[in-house]
DNA sequence: CTTGACTTTAACGCTGCGTCAAGGTTTATG
DNA sequence: CATAAACCTTGACGCAGCGTTAAAGTCAAG
């Protein structure tokens, strides 16, 4: 029979490890006195506790662990934990190998530039929304412009804008002088089908699907400069690997007539794909 | 001005994390109502929110943020505190890959075979401590004899034995009949330097260097049947690219006469290390 | 003015123990 | 045998980063 110090020493682990383990029920004492309450240990119980230490190495919670070991396991239910163990393993891994890219790629670039440019590229995941839209094809560059002209002529008593002003660009080639905009409104769940504008063209309600991944950066001041946010974003998406998946979005925080654009806050979106190895 | 709600849903953020930024100070409000507490952002701040997300999607906490978007730091500082990320993940990325592996042997030892022979495998790291023990060449499997006989020839008065009795065995052919071993307890640091045993024999006290990576196996019962741990260990060290690299030892837990040889408790442990990939 | 939609601060929860702290037990020593 | 040293007990906080109620104050629409 050792006392709590002993077997921490003889198992090479803590006390309050054992105490621990006493108190949420993987590995109790071979007795314990009703009166102090101290614990004692035999030595035949070292093999169940190499056991549950071999388990933790595992990366199984302890109430993982409680489970495997419980008497009413079958061998089938043991190797389907052991498979969800394997695969969140896995998802970890790869997880931790795409942050350490970010933080290389980083690193190289703090390396060749003083000033860092790829400052704040985040990945976003998007639901489904409603948008409330309208498809033009304009100049390069002025999708801004419109939607700021329609919000003029939209009677606004007519709907309760709650999201941000956005634009999805069609067609491929950012370099051509035109561009195929649809220019609207994110909407709540319960918005109108359908609105007119004062010089009679309408917007129409239809539900946007969901992204599940988003490159966005947000590029403040005039639209002159925006190519910049789109070039950055361009070379991280090849830097990591990445395709872009779908139609592009322009989100407009900050939207201001065109004489103070140096006030303009914009988002810049890209569904991406991770490109198969 | 946005409120908390608003601009979360701009930023794609919940409102408690924005509210948990502003507690700890990695992003603040652009303004707080002094009497009624309300956060107000603007568009304005949405990059700086979108960098910190950046920073936070390398898995840098979030203290480590708030320094490096602090205005006095270095470039070269946040080139180190990068580096330092990098490294951690790397290791992180191998602790993971390792229980992977650990993972992978277990659900193929378990599709072999229903009942689980390799349960029970640690692996451990040992400090140096003190040794007192006296070395012998005899027959194989014995070594927890010659202790139980050391024993009791030990004028038992003269040391408080806190630590086990412990055999290291040396040479590398482990089927030959006999077997260099060295034989004594672990011993607290200030034990006495020399014991004579009633038969005459000596015990010195030397230090056992440490050991950062031992990989050990308990095993309960009669030494007949310690091969069997033996051999699991070697199949365990050779599945995850092991090596041994010095002298294993037997560390007695239990140690019972000969005669009740069934009560036993015996562990096995072998200094290992990785061998390069 | 009344709702209802939002906001605030405060506090627990989660994981696996490390780390005191206050107060009994056991054991070794004088 | 008395007493101190060494160990044991339960209890509780701490950590990281928010998610999640909860009670209570604000604000905007009708």
């Amino acid at each position: 029979m050792f006392k709590v110090g002993e077997f921490s020493k003889v198992a090479q682990v803590s006390a309050r490890l054992l105490r621990h383990y006493d108190e949420v029920g993987v590995f109790a004492p071979a007795h314990t006195d009703a009166t102090t309450g101290y614990r004692y240990y035999t030595a035949e119980q070292l093999p169940r506790l190499n056991q549950i230490l071999a388990l933790r190495d595992l990366g199984l919670s302890l109430e993982q662990i409680r489970n495997m070991l419980s008497e009413s396991i079958t061998n089938e239910e043991i190797r389907g934990m052991l498979r969800l163990q394997k695969a969140q393993l896995e998802q970890s891994i790869s997880e931790q190998a795409f942050r350490l890219q970010l933080v290389e790629t980083r690193l190289r670039y703090l390396e060749q530039q003083p000033a860092s440019p790829l400052y704040d590229i985040a990945l976003k995941t998007l639901p489904a929304q409603p948008f409330l839209s309208l498809r033009e094809t304009v100049p390069m560059f002025t999708a801004g412009s419109i939607l700021f002209m329609i919000h003029q002529a939209m009677p606004r008593h007519q709907f309760k804008q709650r999201g941000a002003c956005t634009a999805l660009f069609y067609g491929d080639n950012f370099d051509d002088q035109v561009c195929d905009w649809e220019v609207g409104f994110l909407m709540p769940d319960d918005a109108l089908k359908t609105v007119t504008l004062s010089d009679g063209r309408e917007l129409h309600l239809r539900i946007l699907p969901p992204e599940n991944q988003m490159v966005s950066t947000i590029y403040s001041g005039r639209w002159l400069g925006l190519h910049l946010g789109y070039s950055t974003l361009g070379e991280w998406i090849a830097q990591h690997g990445y395709q872009i998946k779908g139609i592009g979005r322009e989100v407009f925080h900050q939207l201001h007539p065109p004489e103070h654009g140096e006030n303009n806050v914009t988002e810049i979106q890209f569904p991406v794909e991770k490109i198969a190895v």
